[in-house]
DNA sequence: GCAGTAAGGAACCAATTGGTCTAATAAACA
DNA sequence: TGTTTATTAGACCAATTGGTTCCTTACTGC
């Protein structure tokens, strides 16, 4: 008995995590944001509220597609430790963003260049907004706490007995954890990959 | 013949550095930032041009002040590299920030929680503003690529000759340096200690 | 004392920030 | 057809952004 909703609120959610992605969060103004989730201000905010929302559901929706997979690798009990270990690395390697590379394509003329990808919005994101504001930092907490333990449940799935200090000891999962978010900042700054 | 300046450009140039360390850079305002340097606009424009000049300088003598007595660790020849390597992971996890603690310290109450640290400037700031301003960015990648580079100077200078990946092949000194960025990077949101 | 410079403070600037509201239109369903 | 709701575009908002200008007040060395 109502005119429906004309856009999908998770396309815009998800246009909106891509251009977070590529920007960040204090860099991306409204203006922007809604030319990227393409809808007017209006829908906007009937819809979503604010633009700290639309940035908490973009993070989740991050966790669902991007993150979540990792840690079914992680924690895939038919997998040994290390083989998991190795697999969430190299889709890191591969890029791992089809949708920020579909956006950057639109960016840069004939996909010259096309190759760079934007890291990690999660990795990105914990240490821009660790502390400005609490409840963004809540959920990036919760979401590197997850990734923490889906480490640890890998590595104590490990079937050699290697003498690695990385991948033995009450902090290994931390320290692989750590390995995996400075491999995510150093490619996006470029400087690995 | 004319009247000295009153305040030191140097110290000046720490408590911005300080203040953009706990912010990062686009979530530092100019009241704020004109706030703990102790200077007023008009001498803040006159002695240093923009925000952007300030945040500069900031990040050469953070380079100054706590990047190359890393560095020139890493680069001892007269140390083994497992124990340079060691001894900069150590300093970083000590806290490494003096001026950021004081600062804290002026922000909390009576010191309590005053053992948090803000991480690595460096770090936040290449995950921070690598996409937003070429100068900005080529300055942090300069000093990522020295950092790694160090790293690399160390890990020459093993003197075990351990089996370890991380410690061997052509990449070594980027996973090295991996490790230290995302370490810094959980460090400040308080994930890694 | 005087020239020269820097200080502080405040007024002022245009542009942008995230966010609100209205009015007209459009689509669905009963 | 009428009710309901979502749509869009745009005006509008106060607050804030980084930055400029100006005036008065120091302070220095000649």
């Amino acid at each position: 008995m109502a005119r429906p909703r004309a856009f999908d609120i998770d396309e815009a959610i998800e246009k909106a995590m891509n251009l977070f992605w590529r920007m960040g969060y204090n860099a991306t103004n409204l203006p922007e944001l809604l030319d990227a989730m393409e809808i007017s201000r209006g829908s906007f905010y009937k819809a979503f509220g604010s633009k700290k929302d639309v940035f908490l559901r973009a993070l989740a929706l991050y966790e669902r597609t991007y993150v979540e997979p990792g840690i079914a690798v992680l924690e895939n009990a038919d997998m040994p430790g290390e083989q998991a270990i190795a697999a969430v690395f190299e889709a890191a390697k591969q890029g791992q963003s089809d949708g920020v590379q579909a956006s950057l394509g639109a960016n840069l003329g004939a996909g010259q260049e096309a190759k760079r990808t934007y890291g990690c919005l999660l990795c990105s994101a914990a240490a821009e907004t660790a502390y400005h504001d609490a409840d963004i930092a809540d959920a990036i907490n919760a979401q590197l706490a997850r990734l923490i333990r889906a480490f640890g449940a890998a590595l104590a799935r490990q079937t050699q007995d290697d003498a690695e200090p990385t991948t033995h000891g009450p902090r290994a999962a931390e320290r692989l954890a750590q390995s995996y978010v400075g491999f995510r900042i150093l490619q996006r700054s470029g400087l690995s990959a």
